[in-house]
RNA sequence: GGGCGGUUAGCUCAGCGGGAGAGCGCUACCUUCACACGGUAGAUGUCGUAGGUUCAAAUCCUAUACCGCCCACCA
């Protein structure tokens, strides 16, 4: 079977089958896990994971593959530990995203969603949904991520959609939903509401246009007022001028009146803190409809709010000869008949930051309109104190930061959207009395006048239902049966989502699970991963042109291969620059251990089942580094240390088994007898062990190849195989192994170098001569067969009293020396040269830590486990520099 | 205006108080019976700058420069 095997691992051959023999299996379902794992770890609590609900109207991008890449790391690790495990899928369905969509589509046959009507516009959002919903899901299938398909979710099928309106209702008879007469973001081209944190503001160089208003009546010879503005075109809804009250300057004119230009409106000049005196002229115009301090300003002096705009920000009936223009165009004309009426002061340049809709990215209006609002100061208080006392963890804990500020400057939520695909706002209004309420159920008439009765035309903010994500998907707010999962499987583990959104949703569903869930909380650990960057830096996006396709890459360099170097570049930073030629080492990777596997399928002739054994050196070394990466490796996926945790695989079995564990083993194949026998167990065992480490990220590949090793355990598949058990291994750590084999590779290396040096062919056998002290010479005499091996040195010499050979070439290893024997080729010019170079790098460590040593302040601060150490240092470089004198003396 | 992240080998990045590391690239040799998506051996760094703390600083502190991100109602 063995031979059949090629040798480049095709991921494109095998990861389709691979996926579907889990699918079939039944392995993504909770329940799955156990064969083969203690009772105890089968108790441990459930393990659940939310997927951050990508949109309908999404595909797979680096920042989804990277996110799912994680949580499938977490979710196959705590299945191969035995816990219940579950990983909820679902898709979000997107407000504004999917209804911008479906009008597009609408509107490449001519038509409005206006023309199609509500209902006929929501049934083409469904059939939208229904045709590229899926998408996304076999992305993530494509991916390998280990969720519950069979079990997925949206964000509006019925039973959510009865979460959110339970919500809507609770939240409203709480008081903690309310509607508002005020200055929301208004998106004119979406022509709906936003919250403030769906705006993105990004700085621009714009201008103030210094306008002048005349006075009524010129005061001490004053004509005019001049105030400075950004946005010219709002001037047709001032309704006053103001001034700071302390400032002396205009204290005279505060209560005067002045004509505002074009309009001839008659408006005051008020006094306000707001003011500031040090910018522009220390004049404001105002307008409260259009600013939102201006509008709290008006509040306070009882002003006017004259809205200007249409919902498409085109200048009103109330904007006179400007009425039907944008308002950008209006802005232009208005400063033009400034210019005419001789009352534009003058124009300076000025950076200042604008609002845009995060969907579209239309500049934002300030707009005053009816919308309902949530009041978030009482949910926050407890959300705080959730991560302030460590029951919510944030990953790295830098970002409990940006979520203590932003909960402490909450402001109140705009969650009303004039969108028409989405949750329906379920407050139903009589007209005909002036009754209002939230129902849980849909009202034809007035429960009070028995009028009929309308519903909200307006929808939810998307996150209004997302933040119910966690719970919503569990069954709640149903009792009985349907309660016994949330019961069962709350809160969840693991949120790991990116930081564009902790605003958005992490903070919101905290929020909403601590009101809603009894105070519970709805995860403990919410890693923030990096933003996945271009290679030089920019984010990626559709208008650049320089987002990269997953599934491009999986086709290019495997799942695994993706997977692996995501992982390998997750570290602490906020940011990771992504070139595709960074997954080439993480591909050869996949087919590094393919060929590793490959090489122990080959050789397992006469195999013989049972535990690993050690019955030389490099036995003992091989299992004491496996037991050693394991509790590091696994140390470092408990600390969501993704990086990390690669590099110490990635390590382990390249540098440690392949180079050296599987280049000693080979020699023992072909002795056959016994020794055959433990070294197949032990590779065996530590291919085993090494595939289960792997597995979470590399789960293909390692499937794979796991199914073809002899069986060691009950489980049907790796990914529901027992996680190494780190404690047990631990039983394997040997330092005096690691030492004895490090000392031979050393040696190896030592002699290769001389060859290299020496331009000797790899197959020359060479003579060589070891000298060390006693008790290492007695260590190293079971390793002589792997060195004349390794280093083709056949005939080898060791002792504590060993002479240099004639005509050798003296190398040092650490505690040895090493004569290799290379006859009339040494060039004693070369050797010296080669010698002088290293007395002088030793030299000038030694000098390092004798000062050190000498230092009276080391001595007596240090720690002493420090001083031992630099001590035995000393005494290290210093016999090493003294063969090397000695060396360079014989060569004389 | 406030906060955060980054600045280490040509490139991409680990390391975050006690001997400067990896991958890629580069040089030489090797198509050796697991693997050329490989092996062996090598070369490569005033660890942004300036101060400070410490016996000891790439690592901690303070400034500062540059790159990037986030928050903030100065028109």
């Amino acid at each position: 079977m063995a031979e059949e095997l090629p040798k480049n691992y095709d991921p494109s051959q095998i990861e389709g089958p691979i996926f579907q023999s889990w699918y079939e299996g039944g392995y993504f379902h909770r329940g799955s896990e156990g064969a083969g794992v203690s009772e105890q770890a089968q108790q441990a609590e459930p393990y659940t994971i939310v997927i951050p609900p990508p949109n309908v109207t999404g595909v797979l991008h680096m920042g989804h593959a990277l996110n799912n890449t994680l949580q499938d790391i977490c979710t196959r690790r705590a299945r191969m530990q035995g816990r219940n495990t579950r990983w909820i899928v679902g898709t979000d369905h997107a407000g504004i995203a999917t209804q911008n969509k479906v009008e597009q589509k609408i509107a490449a046959q001519g038509k409005t969603r206006f023309d199609l009507g509500r209902e006929a516009f929501v049934d083409e959002c469904w059939d939208w949904r229904d045709e590229h919903g899926s998408i996304i899901i076999e992305q993530l299938k494509r991916m390998g991520c280990s969720c519950d398909y069979d079990d997925e979710q949206f964000t509006m099928s019925p039973e959510y959609q009865d979460a959110v309106r339970h919500v809507f209702v609770k939240w409203y008879r709480d008081g903690l939903v309310y509607k508002g007469h005020r200055i929301i973001n208004w998106c004119p081209r979406c022509t709906t509401a936003l919250a403030d944190d769906e705006v993105e503001h990004e700085d621009e160089a714009g201008h103030l246009w210094y306008l002048r208003y005349p006075l009524k009546t010129p005061i001490d010879g004053i004509e005019y007022v001049t105030v400075a503005t950004t946005r010219p075109e709002t001037m047709l809804g001032d309704t006053a001028v103001a001034v700071n009250p302390k400032d002396e300057r205009y204290t005279k004119l505060v209560g005067a009146t002045v004509i505002l230009p074009i309009v001839n409106r008659e408006i005051p000049i008020i006094a306000d803190e707001y003011v500031d005196m040090e910018f522009g002229t220390g004049f404001v115009k105002m307008t409260p409809a259009h600013d939102p301090n201006d509008f709290e300003v008006g509040l306070r002096h009882d002003l006017e709010q004259i809205n200007v705009f249409d919902e498409t920000a085109h200048v009103n009936e109330l904007g006179g000869e400007f009425a039907g223009m944008d308002r950008f165009e209006a802005r232009d004309a208005i400063v033009e008949r400034f210019i005419q009426l001789g009352l534009l002061d003058h124009i300076e340049d000025h950076e200042h930051a604008v609002g845009h809709c995060y969907r579209c990215h239309t500049t934002i209006e300030p707009w005053l309109s009816d919308q309902w609002f949530v009041s978030m100061k009482p949910l926050a208080k407890p959300a705080i104190e959730a991560v302030r006392d460590g029951r919510v963890k944030f990953n790295p804990s830098r970002w409990e930061n940006v979520y203590f500020h932003w909960m402490e400057n909450i402001r109140d939520w705009c969650i009303s959207r004039q969108l028409w695909w989405g949750h329906r706002i379920p407050v139903f209004y009589c007209d005909a009395c002036g009754w209002e309420d939230a129902l849980d159920q849909d009202a034809t008439v007035c429960p009070k006048c028995g009028a009929p009765v309308r519903q909200d035309e307006d929808v939810l903010d998307t996150w209004f239902s997302s933040q119910l994500w966690p719970f919503a998907t569990m069954g709640w707010p149903r009792e009985g049966e349907a309660s016994k999962e949330l019961r069962e499987y709350y809160p969840t583990q693991v949120l790991s989502t990116a930081r564009d959104i902790i605003f958005l949703w992490v903070a919101r569903m905290v929020m909403s699970s601590m009101y809603f869930c009894d105070g519970q909380i709805p995860f403990k650990d919410v890693i923030i991963h990096p933003t996945v960057l271009d290679s030089i830096g920019r984010r990626m996006s559709k208008s650049l042109g320089n987002g990269i396709d997953p599934i491009k890459l999986i086709e290019l360099y495997g799942a695994d291969g993706m997977r692996f170097g995501l992982a390998l570049q997750v570290t602490g930073a906020q940011d990771m620059k992504f070139d595709d030629k960074k997954l080439e080492g993480s591909r050869n990777f996949a087919t590094k251990i393919w060929n590793a596997a490959r090489f122990v399928l080959m050789n397992l002739d006469g195999f013989e089942p049972g535990e690993p054994s050690i019955a030389t050196p490099q036995d003992a070394w091989i299992l004491s580094r496996l037991a050693t990466l394991a509790a590091n490796y696994n140390a470092a996926l408990d600390a969501y240390d993704f990086g990390e945790a690669a590099r110490l695989i990635n390590d382990f079995f390249w540098n440690e088994f392949c180079d050296w564990y599987i280049e000693f083993a080979k020699g023992r194949l072909q002795e056959g007898g016994e020794s055959r026998k433990v070294v197949q167990r032990n590779l065996v065992f530590v291919l085993d062990q090494a595939l289960r480490l792997l597995h979470p990220i590399m789960p293909y590949v390692t499937t794979e190849i796991w199914d073809k090793l002899p069986k060691t355990d009950t489980a049907p598949t790796l990914m529901v195989a027992a996680w190494p058990d780190v404690a047990a291994l631990s039983r394997f750590i040997d330092p005096a192994a690691e030492r004895s084999v490090q000392m031979l590779c050393e040696a190896i290396t030592a002699i290769r170098a001389t060859r290299a040096r020496y331009g000797i062919s790899p197959r020359t056998e060479l003579r060589v001569a070891l000298r060390a002290n006693p008790e290492d010479v007695a260590l190293l005499e079971d390793l002589l067969p792997s060195l004349a091996d390794l280093a083709r040195t056949p005939s080898i010499q060791l002792g504590c009293d060993i002479q240099k050979p004639q005509q050798s070439i003296a190398c040092l290893a650490k505690h040895l020396e090493v004569f290799v024997v290379v006859g009339d080729l040494v060039d004693f010019d070369a050797e010296r040269a080669r010698i002088s170079k290293e007395i002088d790098k030793t030299s000038k460590e030694l000098e390092r830590i004798e000062k050190k040593l000498s230092n009276p302040g080391f001595l007596a601060k240090a720690a002493p486990e420090i001083i031992a150490k630099e001590q035995g240092k000393q005494e290290e470089v210093s016999t090493t520099l003294g063969l090397l004198k000695l060396q360079l003396a014989g060569l004389q």
